[in-house]
DNA sequence: TTTAGGATGAACT
DNA sequence: GTTCATCCTAAAA
């Protein structure tokens, strides 16, 4: 039997529903956070929406390299949005991580959002999260099955919705986003 | 409640 | 010069 990691060497579209309930562990200075993962989208080198998609650069190498690191990217000038790179080595893909269910450590997620009132707006989108758990470029090409971010694979299997993409302006048909059925902590916008 | 625009910099045309 | 896998605030409806 191959090990659950093994999962994550498939398509993209086919990796990011079976990340939806996995939690993401990040430790920082002796302190735990975790979000369990509720919202996924999927981006691969076949996709024009995807920054793999024209080849291999500096900026996205890490997305042709090996399964299970994490890719760390800057955006907007003030954002950090992280995926798990999927596929074989050598193929550019990897899933979006696009909103988590805070679920240790919420404390501390606060202080790295200080302006952050409610729960609900702690880590619904892809750069909130990586501010509550202070994923930074750092972390590009960090190994998601070690600490201090890993991943942590679930048996449980939730009921999943499938719909387009957000914030693109390419590709837009795909239907590769996914998202938890019901819960109130996938992103708004 | 919904929409419009600003922040801010790296990568790309 | 334009775009960008975003977020937040303020103004409008």
């Amino acid at each position: 039997m191959t090990d659950t990691w093994d999962l994550l060497n498939q398509r993209a579209e086919l990796v990011a529903p079976e990340l939806i309930g996995w939690q993401l562990v990040r430790h920082i200075k002796g302190q735990r956070i975790i979000g369990r993962i509720v919202e996924t989208e999927a981006y691969d080198q076949i996709d024009a929406a995807s920054h793999s998609f024209k080849g291999q650069t500096p900026r996205n190498s890490v997305m042709f390299g090996p399964s299970g690191m994490a890719y760390v990217y800057f955006t907007y000038g003030m954002h950090y949005c992280m995926n798990v790179v999927c596929g074989p080595n050598g193929y550019g893909s990897a899933v979006l991580i696009r909103a988590l269910e805070p679920a240790h450590g919420l404390q501390l997620m606060r202080h790295h959002r200080p302006h952050i009132t409610s729960t609900i707006n702690l880590c619904n989108g892809p750069a909130k999260l990586c501010q509550a758990l202070l994923i930074t470029k750092q972390l590009n090409g960090h190994d998601l099955k070690s600490l201090p971010l890993q991943l942590l694979p679930q048996k449980v299997t939730p009921d999943i919705i499938q719909t387009t993409r957000i914030g693109i302006s390419r590709d837009t048909a795909r239907r590769w986003r996914f998202y938890e059925k019901d819960n109130p902590f996938v992103s708004q916008l």
